[in-house]
RNA sequence: CGCGGGGUGGAGCAGUUGGCAGCUCGUCGGGCUCAUAACCCGGAGGUCGUAGGUUCAAGUCCUACCCCCGCAACCA
């Protein structure tokens, strides 16, 4: 009898940088998922991997002065890189695939070629704003403040060469899909996608570039390079040894049963993907689940904020388990959750050390103090009892149905309630005051000792898809052989034998300081912060010369800040009411809340241009432009306001 | 009126088909001493964003408004 197939990835993560505690969470989800179908008996293909080429690499690699080939095998293979962080947080993939590997890039130039050659993909012509010096292309809503957003230079319409996938073809079966059908989860992602996508209009996709060449190559028509689209979705297949001959159960795993996505990439699963298998006139995956985001603080982290959590950090410091643990227990799958050390740290305290960690500790000593180990045989049952064991004896179920619904933090919620239920079921029971005479309460106290045996052993099976090595170190320490492990035996109640060999062992999971830990985070991060401020990086200067007459037309004055205020609505502009000396207010709106607060400014003497056309922005008109030195740090953007002598009177000109 | 999510005791969150408002932490008081100063019991603390409406009954449905947060071609 052969076992059931399930198929499930996590998104390929896009390696310009390390991976963070977001990418973590999703790959915990996915193994925690994986662990649990095999434990329940079905053959599991585990999948992730990583998207490696595109416009970003090829830039991160030339910065680094490097290959991107190389770029990309540091950070993936190198120390500390992916592979190192998934092996850390013990992750069990079956597979790992790379865009760049050999069998996947032949495979998406067949892909291509045979979208191409039905049709859907078709050659036409790409239209942007383009930024020469950056040679890049940017869409209208890319663009800041209507300039390049990389380089802040004027961008210029342009057009290339590219080819398109008609999306516009699918939009009705991928609504039906979307609406009908629990092929998208949560729910509430289905709105999203079909109001701000579908039902405003699927454009058709540019599927190629020709401006970068970082990417597998469209074989028949040189220069152009296969777009992340295409290269990156059908890793999903090509792993299984679609359209290659690298592997070969293709047949056995798809349709895949589950991607995990994080909800910015849901729209690029739930349309774009199902378009691309129905092209082919391939079974689609039978669901997409977006979960939510960590968060910090409130806000979503990133490197701009400084505040992204480095998974290595915390698994070092608490162990790969409490936070593997952590993460899935705390937030809801489905939806954003709120990141904190506190968090993890009270959640390791409260819910291992407290209520498991100490369970098992006092149930082992107890059975050691009192028997050495082993229990004897007789037993004394009294009707307090079944309020336990029926708790445990209903646990798998309720656990299972959790699980199917992807409700990670429910089921734990399921096994907490039977741990809680287990440290109260000892003050009730009150072994000590049996063990003064053993003799006598022998039978009682057995029974005792072997229901806490008993629910400790089940709830550590349900919990190894979790937390799998510490399950491991429990069920050592309770006597479970791997008999006495399996999705099986959870729902078998006096499963253990009945004298079992118990060896307590050190603390599951200690206690941590909460102080002491928050500290020690803070330290490292202080270690690993003041990396050397990078050196200012500065724009080039102008090649092209500006005659004389055209300068003296700029009229630069002194103007004096009487008043500064942030543009309600706007989260970058202030509003300065400004003395130009003709004794007539000036109004002038700049775009730099980010770098300075307004009541910081009032009084200053500033530089502005007063002959620019006045400007309308958010509403309000700008008449003119204050001058500020730009440079950047770290890709940083940094901008000091030109400040001159505050004697200089309100409109002496400058010249 | 761009789209979406959210506003529930001090903090962080649950609340499925409308039916006495729950959980964790914190706090106050009590119990126990087997255990990782852990465990168990009890108390205090909530206009469920605001204003209307439907209903015997609304955190839950409807309408309007306020506030916060994301997204708007690729940061999980």
């Amino acid at each position: 009898m052969s076992k059931t197939p399930f198929y499930i990835t996590t998104p390929i993560y896009y390696p310009s940088d390390k991976l963070h505690i977001g990418h973590t969470y999703c790959t915990v989800a996915t193994d925690t998922m994986a662990r649990y179908k095999r434990l329940r008996g079905y053959e599991v293909m585990f999948l992730t991997g990583t998207d490696e080429h595109g416009q970003k690499i090829e830039d991160k690699a030339r910065e680094a002065g490097v290959e991107p080939q190389a770029f990309v095998d540091a950070i993936v293979e190198g120390p500390r890189g992916v592979k190192d962080l998934w092996k850390l947080m013990d992750i069990s993939n079956d597979r790992f695939i790379r865009t760049t590997d050999d069998y996947h890039v032949r495979a998406i130039q067949r892909i291509f070629k045979a979208m191409y050659d039905k049709g859907d993909i078709y050659k036409g012509t790409y239209s942007g704003k383009y930024c020469k010096p950056c040679e890049s292309f940017w869409t209208e809503s890319q663009l800041k403040d209507g300039k390049c957003p990389d380089c802040g230079r004027e961008v210029q319409d342009a057009q290339e060469e590219a080819y398109f996938f008609r999306l516009s073809k699918y939009a009705g079966p991928i609504q039906d899909l979307l609406e009908n059908t629990d092929f998208l989860e949560p729910r509430s992602r289905v709105n999203e996608m079909v109001n701000n996508f579908i039902k405003p209009g699927l454009e058709d996709l540019c599927v190629s570039r020709t401006s970068f060449t970082w990417g597998v190559p469209v074989d028949f028509d040189p220069g152009h390079v296969v777009y992340v689209w295409v290269d990156a979705l059908f890793n999903y297949m090509t792993a299984l040894g679609f359209m290659n001959d690298r592997y070969d159960d293709y047949d056995k795993f798809w349709p895949c049963d589950v991607h995990f996505v994080g909800k910015e990439i849901v729209r690029f699963h739930s349309i774009i993907w199902p378009a691309f298998c129905m092209s082919l006139g391939l079974p689609l995956p039978k669901k997409v689940y977006g979960h939510g985001w960590l968060l910090l603080d409130g806000g979503k982290m990133s490197k701009s904020r400084g505040n992204v959590v480095d998974p290595y950090v915390l698994a070092e410091l608490f162990g790969v388990d409490a936070l593997r643990f952590f993460l899935l227990r705390t937030f809801p799958f489905g939806a954003d959750g709120n990141f904190s050390n506190e968090a993890l740290i009270n959640t390791i305290n409260v819910d291992l050390a407290n209520d498991l960690g100490n369970l098992v500790s006092r149930t082992t000593a107890m059975a050691e103090k009192y028997f050495g180990g082993a229990l004897p045989a007789q037993r004394q049952e009294e009707p307090l009892d079944t309020q336990l064991t029926a708790m445990v004896k209903a646990l798998r179920e309720r656990y299972e149905a959790q699980m199917e619904r992807y409700q990670f933090q429910n089921a734990l919620e399921e096994v907490f309630r039977v741990i809680q239920r287990a440290n109260k079921y000892i003050d009730e029971t009150a072994p000590w005051t049996l063990g003064k005479d053993v003799a006598a309460n022998g039978p009682r106290l057995a029974t005792v000792l072997y229901n806490l045996l008993e629910a400790t052993r089940v709830c550590g099976i349900l919990l190894t898809p979790f937390m799998p090595r510490s399950m491991e170190k429990l069920f050592d320490q309770i006597g479970a052989g791997p008999d006495l492990r399996t999705w099986d035996s959870a729902a078998r109640w006096g499963a253990l034998p009945a004298q079992a060999a118990v060896r307590k062992g050190e603390a599951l999971f200690p206690r941590v300081d909460l102080d002491k830990a928050l500290a020690q985070l803070e330290e490292i991060q202080a270690q690993s912060a003041p990396k050397a401020p990078g050196a200012p990086e500065i724009e080039p200067l102008a090649t092209e010369s500006v005659d004389f007459d055209t300068f003296c037309k700029s009229d630069f004055r002194a103007v004096k800040v009487k008043a500064c205020e942030a543009v309600k609505k706007s989260d970058k502009l202030l509003r300065f009411t400004l003395d130009d000396g003709t004794g007539t207010d000036r109004q002038i709106l700049s775009g730099i809340h980010k770098w300075y607060q307004p009541e910081a400014l009032v009084g200053k003497t500033l530089v502005a241009i007063v002959n620019l056309p006045p400007r309308k922005m958010m509403g309000l008109e700008s008449q003119g432009m204050l001058l500020s030195a730009v440079h950047t740090v770290d890709g940083e953007e940094v901008l000091n306001l030109i400040m001159v002598d505050d004697q200089i009177p309100a409109g002496a000109k400058l010249c």
